[in-house]
This record gives structure tokens, C-alpha cells and sequence, in this order.
DNA sequence: GCCGAACCGTAACGTACGGTACGGCTCGCC
DNA sequence: GGCGAGCCGTACCGTACGTTACGGTTCGGC
């Protein structure tokens, strides 16, 4: 398993004047990517080069402390499954898959995973892990107990709630995300997002939702 | 629509020995990513850096002619769709899902798309749409031909090819490439990979196979 | 055998930027 | 009112690296 515990609460004793300087490098960071310098953060945030370097160590430790402290806030909304029928739990779905999308598809977003994944492989920081554990993993976590739920409702049949949870994903997510990154201009509009989530949603009910005499 | 005409052949006449250097400055940039220097290029390659010069004008061209000579080696397999019935369609399936799983997880395409990454959204170069172009969209250029014919011979349905690959697209690479690109360690043997297109193409097929009477 | 073109190796230049040092200001505290 | 801590602004240092320049070598053509 890569990454120790970057999942821990991160807003660990910031105070506001340091958010509102981490804020001002992420402004700085989706405008200008991983081109930011020192200088430039220090400049848009008004405080001291001095400054950042005590707080932050280095500007690995500033680049990381910016992207936990963006991660820490775009957890996608808690959706728990009361009462569940299958439209309640053909909603959730859509409801996650929506956010998602958006999520995936937001400038900031974006940036951050850009950032990420230049520096992945560098072996110098781990923003690649913390990036991972607040999106990708940190929906699953959000999400297993809903399928789990959809199973014990008998609503949904699966063996491993990992593989669906991953057929999700991928249904919800397809090639956008790559083709962000990359830098292809992709406009996902409400609308658009609203149809690709309601879409993803039947097509995992699909292969998914509990038919009598149904195998994978 | 992104990028004028990346797709064009672009062994526009490299000289053997530009192909050499061009694969020295690839190996390094799988070694180092974008980290590699135009000296670390030249030594690797024996050659002067006045000829890297000279021949790709500065680093940035360099870049670009390494991704676009890699990328044009890396096409998919070629696969038509003769006398296709349910088996072959879906052996084709398969094979272009185990294909496509291959090339996304090797060293050499995690660094390129890695490299390409960082670099959009700069601007400056169009590696982004180099490597979209000669990676997602040739695939679909493959692939959906292989669709249309499904459907001509009454195995598939479906109202919008672009859609069905997108979403064959999804069930195959699910978390794949995020994962790998953000450094997440993910053992693909060529068990999984075979397992994962066998699924990927199962559950295509369940949600685009031709029955009587099928909607969406 | 001579010439020029292409290329190698290396040295040199300029600059951008990470990191540090320091003087001055503000402000809570005694 | 004095004092020290924390911080701002800025100047400064060292270095890495892109880019250029140049002397020396190889080699095909005459």
C-alpha cells in the first residue's frame, strides 16, 4: 500500500493567516501550475519569503501543504443509505457520480492532480499519495458502504464490493479525467454532467442491481 | 477540437541516427522524468548538445519530437472484423482491452503521459494533445470501426458509437492510469490485465449486446 | 591530399529561482 | 515606555540549467 496516513486530518494546527497564505498558492497554482515560484506565492499572499520557509520547510513542504490543504476540503458529500429502495439508491449513485464529475472536472482539481502526477515518480514528495487517498480512495470509502447497503437491501449482487466500486468508477469517469489532464478541452456543462451521471447510474444497475438467477 | 494534426506519420524523416538519440533522451526520461537535462541528453546519446540544438531547436522541441517518435510507435493492433460473429467480436474486444491495459501501465507510457501532463496547460508545447491523439483517440479510431460492424451484423446496439467506446473505454481502464500516474504501485501481471479485458469485455457486452427488445 | 560540412566535447554565458540574511515595523507584554 | 517575538520587504548568494560559442576530429567529394 502506498502512502503512510495522509488521510489524517490535515488542517493540523493552521492558523487563519496560513490558510490564507496556502490559499493564495493555490490561486497561484491552478494559474500557473507547477511554474510557481517562491517569490510569486510570497508576492500574491504578501508575506515574506522568511515566512514561507519557516512554516513550510521547503517549497516541496509548501506545494504539499497546499495540496492537503485543498484536499482536505473537496471530500465529496457523505450520502448514507436510509430506507433504502432502488430509487434512493439509483439517486445516491447518480448524486455521487454527479459530484464526481464535477469534482474531477473543477480547475482546481485539475491543477492539483497535475501537479500530482508531474511529481510523481520523483520520489521527492508524496502529493501523488495525498492526492490519491482525498479523491479516488476517499470515494471509495464513501461510496463501499452505499453498495454494501444496495447488497444487504437486496438490491444489488456482487462478490467484491472493490471490483464494483471500480466498475463505477469507470463508468462514471470513463476517459475524462485523462483527457483533462492532458489538456483537452472537454465542456461539461450541468446538463452534461447531470446525463453522464444518470447514465453511469443505469448502466452499473445494469450489471449490477439483483435480478433473480443473474451471475457476475 | 483540440490539436491541428498530431495524427499525421511523424517519422518525418529522422535519420538513424536521430532515432538513436531520440531513444536515448526517451530512456531518460522514463528514468527521470521531466527532470532530464539537455546535457544528461547529449552524454547519454554521444552526442554535442549543439546538434540537439540544431536538430530540435530547444528543449521544448526536443520534448515533443521524443513523445511524438515514442508515440508513434505504440498504436494499438490493428484488428478488423471479418465473418465476426459473438466469439470473435468478443475476442476482438478483449484483445484490444488487454492491449490498451499494456500499454497504460508500461514504464515508458507512464512517463510520457506523466511528462505531457505537467506540461499542459502551460501553453507552451502541445505534448497534452500529442499523446492524446496518438493514445485515446487512435484507440477509438481502432476500436470503433470493430463497433460499427458489431452492430451491422446484429451483435451490438447502441444509437452512438462514440458513446459505446467511451464507455468500453471506462469498464477497461477504470482507476488504471490515474492510479499509476499519481505513483500509486499497482502489480499488473499479465493475469490481471487478461482477467480485467475478459471482464471489461463481459460487462460491454451485457450492456451493449444485441437482444431482442433492449433499450438504452 | 585538400576542403568544407557535420558533428563531438567542452567551456562559457546569462538567468531564473531556491534558499538565506538582515533591517525595519507592529504589537502584545511587562 | 522598553522589549522581544513575529513578520514584511528586499537584497543577496549559490547553483542548476538552457543556450551559445568554439576548437578539434571525421569523412565524403573533388
Amino acid at each position: 500500500m502506498l502512502l503512510a496516513n495522509a488521510d489524517i486530518d490535515t488542517s493540523e494546527a493552521l492558523t487563519e493567516r496560513q490558510k490564507a497564505v496556502l490559499d493564495a498558492a493555490l490561486r497561484l497554482l491552478v494559474e500557473e501550475g507547477d511554474h510557481l515560484t517562491m517569490t510569486a506565492v510570497a508576492g500574491r499572499a504578501s508575506c515574506s519569503k522568511e515566512t514561507l520557509y519557516k512554516w513550510f520547510g521547503d517549497r516541496d513542504g509548501l506545494l504539499t501543504a497546499t495540496v492537503q490543504w485543498q484536499a482536505s476540503k473537496v471530500r465529496v458529500a457523505q450520502v448514507d443509505g436510509k430506507g433504502l429502495d432502488l430509487a434512493s439508491l439509483a439517486a445516491s449513485l447518480e448524486r455521487f457520480a454527479s459530484d464526481w464529475l464535477k469534482v474531477i472536472s473543477s480547475d482546481t482539481s485539475i491543477a492539483l492532480n497535475r501537479v500530482a502526477v508531474g511529481h510523481a515518480g520523483s520520489g521527492k514528495d508524496n502529493l501523488g499519495a495525498v492526492v490519491l487517498e482525498n479523491g479516488r480512495f476517499a470515494l471509495a470509502k464513501r461510496l463501499k458502504p452505499v453498495l454494501e447497503a444496495g447488497r444487504h437491501a437486496g438490491l444489488l449482487d456482487f462478490a467484491d464490493a472493490e471490483t464494483a466500486f471500480r466498475t463505477f468508477f469507470g463508468l462514471v469517469a470513463r476517459d475524462v479525467q485523462i483527457r483533462l489532464l492532458l489538456g483537452d478541452r472537454l465542456e461539461l456543462t450541468e446538463a452534461t454532467i447531470g446525463g453522464d451521471a444518470a447514465r453511469a447510474t443505469q448502466q452499473f444497475l445494469a450489471l449490477y442491481g439483483a435480478k433473480p438467477g443473474r451471475g457476475l
